[in-house]
DNA sequence: TTGAAAGCGATACCAA
DNA sequence: TTGGTATCGCTTTCAA
């Protein structure tokens, strides 16, 4: 192994024949200096290729730079999406950024915030798990004075600041284009009615209907547990097979949504001339079903990226932040499953 | 923002009147202090919730438990596998794995790699960007004495440990499946010939062709260039246009696939009976098209934890590792496009 | 505008 | 078995 000593501040100093804390001004360049020691200074550094030993610096001013984040699972497009735009925001303001996956359990959350915290991580990002209630691991970043920002799956136990996409919103808006399109016996197929994200699009779906003259009926609503492919299919399966059967579906999520796909074409159905369909995620593969999937784009990138500049101010100012939300707008995408003819 | 400062190794060391030096050994129980010491030291630590300032101790160690981790895209269905694979394999070991984006250039890649050097991680998972060659900032680490592993994407102008799937018998299998299927003419949509795993493919086909006795035609070979799904499409219209069009297509990508599978379908072509059609990587999408997508898996979780594992090893033992190669196997996904009826 | 020196917290060497 | 102390590299008062 080789093992060159890398130069260090104090070299740079006894070769020019300044103080330590010299040198480290004039890296820094700090306005007191003379401009000619300054350029004295980086121009040795530069020619024996200084690099400043982080963990020192670190040290000295007990911070790391490096941002935590926890998200229930990296290998979902989603949330691969909102870590990409946390790394490159994190990027540009000198942070990195340290990923973690709760697999969607609490054990898996406390297990990967007790590590961040002990590698001492300058603030957290946080989408939390299914099975995460109040949170008290999440505190304990708060207790030492470190920040957090949630995002998207949130809960309002913790006093944070929060960025989540507008749910209501975004379901509001895909279901009236269902209606605008010629629907009008528009089923949703929902989440549990406990977790926020799902209450919220429920109740866009909901308003959608009302808004627009239609009547909202309790039959047409389906709740999935595990948010399945499977559960697509067969509550659509069940709607279709109904008394009065939808020409159009909602669906919580684009997986659910393929599901749904499936089984309405594996019985002949037509999409989008019989029935219309409607997924929410704005997943990679929606542009790529037959028929292509119309869909709810949540903008992770700009999720992440906010969230981040968030928590990067707070680390700035040293505060903790206070307890507010933003929401970030959704975007409708066209395809064709709700294109009516 | 609570600032009670936390308690430390001399703090403890104060109050029982013992010595800093017996205290940090009592708190990593050497066998050289008597059990009561480190006993009362540990109790004591205990009791006044005593954490380690892993800052200090990086330090002074000058490692920091933190590999770093560079592909060429997040948001990538095989990356985000290679990462969550490293990821949940560094937990088992202590260790962090901090993530970053060449975004396919190499000026991202030297980005990452300064950033990383200097934040000082302990080694260096990496998949190379289309536009790297020599790979000298990538050599820096090395320079240093971190051992580098590189996994999917490599060069052979790095000497150091590497992990890449078997794309040459993955190639074969998929084209001997769809032999087997009783497919004869056996087009292929290839990629750039100087990009390696691309290379393999292609020879692997080949081979296959060739061991099963079906005559390799040129003009059945297409390169892409940007392994798009237009140029699937594309690519596909000017074989199938041909005055020899074949009954299959081996794609270098399920994107390209997909390309190759909407020409087709739109063109009237059935898959798999009149056209067989597999794809590379197994995208989490190929399961949801229709027909559903054969393909071959490169299971990338195992990459990277592979790559994760000997990249520790190294760590561990101080050394930079040889310039060997580990190949995974691929596995054959039969689906629907390649069953012909 | 610059220097001297203390110190961040933990570790490890040399003594005792 | 334990203590004393230098040290890691850098930043930051305080003084000059």
């Amino acid at each position: 192994m080789s093992d060159k000593r890398r130069t260090t501040l104090k070299d740079i100093a006894r070769a020019l024949n300044l103080s330590p804390s010299t040198v480290s001004r004039a890296l820094n360049s700090y306005p007191s200096l003379s401009d000619e020691t300054i350029r004295q200074v980086k121009e040795y550094a530069e020619k024996h290729n200084y690099i400043p030993n982080t963990l020192a610096v670190n040290f000295r001013k007990n911070r790391t730079s490096i941002l935590g984040m926890i998200v229930p699972e990296i290998v979902h497009h989603f949330f691969s999406t909102t870590i990409s735009g946390a790394i490159e925001t994190a990027k540009k303001q000198g942070y990195h950024v340290l990923v973690a996956q709760s697999g969607d359990t609490l054990e898996g959350e406390i297990f990967a915030c007790r590590t961040m915290l002990g590698l001492g991580v300058d603030g957290l990002l946080i989408s939390i798990s299914n099975e995460t209630v109040e949170g008290d691991h999440i505190s304990d970043f708060l207790d030492e004075g470190k920040p957090v920002v949630q995002f998207d799956k949130i809960t309002d136990h913790l006093k944070t600041p929060k960025v989540v996409v507008d749910d209501f919103d975004g379901a509001y808006n895909a279901v009236k284009h269902l209606i605008r399109q010629g629907y009008r016996k528009i089923a949703h197929l929902s989440g549990r009615m406990d977790v926020k994200n799902a209450h919220q699009r429920f109740l866009g779906y909901k308003k959608a209907l009302e808004d627009h003259g239609l009547e909202f009926k309790d039959e047409l609503v389906k709740n999935c547990i595990d948010i399945s492919e499977k559960e697509g299919f067969n509550f659509t399966k069940e709607l279709m097979n109904s008394l009065n059967p939808p020409d159009a579906i909602f669906c919580i999520t684009d997986l659910v949504a393929l599901g749904s796909m499936k089984f309405l074409q594996s019985s002949g159905y037509e999409i989008p001339a019989q029935v219309g369909l409607m997924g929410f995620s704005n997943w990679m593969l929606s542009d790529y079903t037959t028929p292509s999937l119309s869909s709810v784009d949540q903008h992770g990138d700009l999720m992440g990226s906010k969230a981040t500049d968030i928590l990067i101010d707070l680390i700035k100012n040293q505060e903790l932040g206070k307890d507010t939300t933003v929401e970030l707008k959704t975007e409708l995408v066209y395809r064709d499953s709700s294109l009516k003819p």
